[in-house]
RNA sequence: GUCUCCUUCGUCUAGUGGUUAGGACAUAGGGUUUUCAUCCCUACAACGCGGGUUCGAUCCCCGCAGGAGAUGCCA
């Protein structure tokens, strides 16, 4: 049998983190078994939709590299994909529901169900939920209920004896009364729509979909779902409910624990390739010791029975960690190209760049490549070049262990050595070993001489190496940085 | 309140009826280095508690505690 999964988001808010990773799991489940990884779009809360959220949803999942066999834009044998567009098929199923004696019609305000609701709080009482007001109407009463125009809501009719299991690939059997699942649930809202479990099941039943993988906070509702798919006597998939991510507080991530939609981590400057291998190892695992993940490897080796049970906590040091990683690994080409937004929106460079911009951009990538975590880095990185701000205080100049006027014999000789040395064509090495004779001479370590010349010219005493400095200033300005750096030190000595 | 699930270093995790309980991130220290970073080395640090079963339990069983989730005309 074909495996076909599917991931079945909600477009009303950015994709974030738990959302990706279980996309991630289907997506990898379905390559790594030869099967068909489905998208499916449950627009059914006409509330919360947006279209900005179902914009996201694409663009997150076509940065990611992540390609959908069946779903929306691509079409299928099963569609329309979009559960709005399947309107019509919902109020089928649920009216024959209803006709079965499975399912009834509603007619209880919203305003009585809260009333009820608070008063089960206040009496805290053992039964919680709809108190099945409506579950036996005489035809008399509905057809009154109709003639004052109430819009009713389509309820499944819950068993109130036994219980209902259903099997997790990871939790095994999991058992609930049936007069602990929810009590005649709604299936069809009086606007017409389906709820998430309706269409869901159906939707699932329709598209052929052999697993389903998806969020811990879904198991309460198994047992309601496989009463569903009995009542329509269907087969129920297999299910595996994947551990929830948290903040570090142990709370499901949300905004208050830093980013979490993936157009922020997108925006900061986040590779695809860390945010795929490190929010697949939140509550998975090969072997406890591999860590280094390739999307190509994962669609190879992702095994269902690796998903961990135990929920994860979002670490946002270790996404650091491998994002850096992948900077590094990064093709010189690509990460200039990746750099280049952020220095335009810096106001570094213009939004048309100019060959010799192009050419400064890659001659940028060298040095930058092994200082990021994130691609913006780059903007603090090359500030010097494109902001000249000298320092003016003299303390900034002087490295620990040297002295005033250490470093100003330091600068002013070392920045002859420097551009004497580099004008003749010198290698870098012959001028740095110069430069580290002249320290000696001066008696303060080599550091000494080198401080001095690098806040000169970048202005900060945390900088790139100073030969990497030189080639992105150009010699010119160089020279210019230098003597004005002498200056400064000059005036101040009188 | 009721129901369901979970429990190995701070975090992600490996693992076993007898192990010095392994790796990675983080943290601390050191080395390389012109600063920063990279890289390398070292250190720190865990089987939630209580009962069983057993010659022996982190591992098997039962309680407990703690955590999380659900309990919507949201998904």
């Amino acid at each position: 049998m074909e495996v076909r999964v599917r991931y079945a988001p909600s477009p009303t808010g950015l994709q974030h983190i738990g959302g990706v990773r279980t996309a991630l799991y289907n997506y990898f489940f379905a390559k790594a078994n030869g099967g068909k990884f489905i998208l499916r779009v449950e627009d059914t809360d006409r509330e919360r939709y947006s279209d900005e959220s179902l914009q996201d949803l694409y663009d997150t999942l076509d940065w990611l590299g992540i390609e959908w066999d069946e779903g929306p834009v691509v079409g299928g044998p099963f569609g329309p994909y979009i559960q709005s567009e399947r309107f019509e098929l919902y109020r089928k199923y649920a009216e024959q529901l209803v006709k079965d004696g499975k399912a009834y019609y509603c007619y209880c305000s919203p305003e009585r169900l809260e009333k009820v609701r608070q008063e089960q709080i206040a009496s805290k009482s053992e039964y919680q939920g709809y108190d099945r007001h409506c579950a036996n109407l005489t035809d008399e009463e509905r057809a009154e209920y109709e003639r004052q125009g109430i819009k009713p809501v389509i309820r499944l009719r819950v068993p109130t004896e036994g219980s209902t299991t259903f099997h997790d690939v990871l939790m095994g059997d999991i058992t609930r009364r049936n007069r602990d699942v929810s009590p005649d649930p709604i299936l069809l809202k009086s606007d017409g729509f389906p709820t998430y479990h309706l269409a869901n099941v159906i939707d699932d039943h329709l598209m052929g979909v052999t697993h389903i993988m998806r969020a811990q906070e879904w198991i309460p509702s198994g047992p309601l779902h496989i009463l569903l798919y009995k009542a329509f006597g269907w087969e129920p998939p297999v299910y595996c409910h994947l551990p929830m991510v948290m903040g570090k507080d142990g709370q499901k991530l949300s905004k208050r624990h830093g980013s979490t939609s993936v157009r922020d981590f997108r925006t900061k400057g986040y590779l695809p390739e860390a945010i795929i291998n490190y929010v697949t190892l939140v509550g998975w695992s090969l072997d406890g010791s591999t860590e280094i993940f390739s999307k190509q490897e994962l669609e190879k080796c992702f095994r269902m029975e690796n998903i961990h049970k135990k929920p994860g906590i979002f670490d946002y040091k270790k996404l650091d960690w491998f994002n850096g990683y992948y900077i590094r690994a990064c093709e010189d080409e690509r990460l200039a190209s990746l750099m280049t937004p952020y220095l335009q929106e810096a106001g570094f460079i213009s939004k048309e760049p100019s060959e010799d911009e192009k050419a400064l951009v890659m001659k940028l990538v060298g040095p930058c490549k092994e200082r990021m975590k994130v691609v913006s880095d780059v903007v603090e990185l090359s500030r010097f070049l494109f902001e000249d701000k000298p320092v003016e205080d003299v303390g900034v100049y002087v490295a620990k262990g040297s002295d005033e006027e250490s470093t100003f014999k330091a600068l002013e000789r070392g920045s002859k050595i420097l551009i004497s040395g580099l004008e003749a064509g010198k290698e870098e090495q012959e001028i740095e070993e110069e430069l580290v004779a002249l320290s000696k001479e001066l008696g303060i370590k080599v550091n000494g001489v080198f401080q001095p010349i690098r806040v000169g010219l970048t202005n900060s005493t945390v900088s790139l190496p100073l030969f990497d400095s030189i080639r992105l200033l150009g010699m010119d300005e160089t020279k210019r940085r230098l003597g004005r750096a002498i200056g400064i030190l000059e005036a101040i000595h009188g």
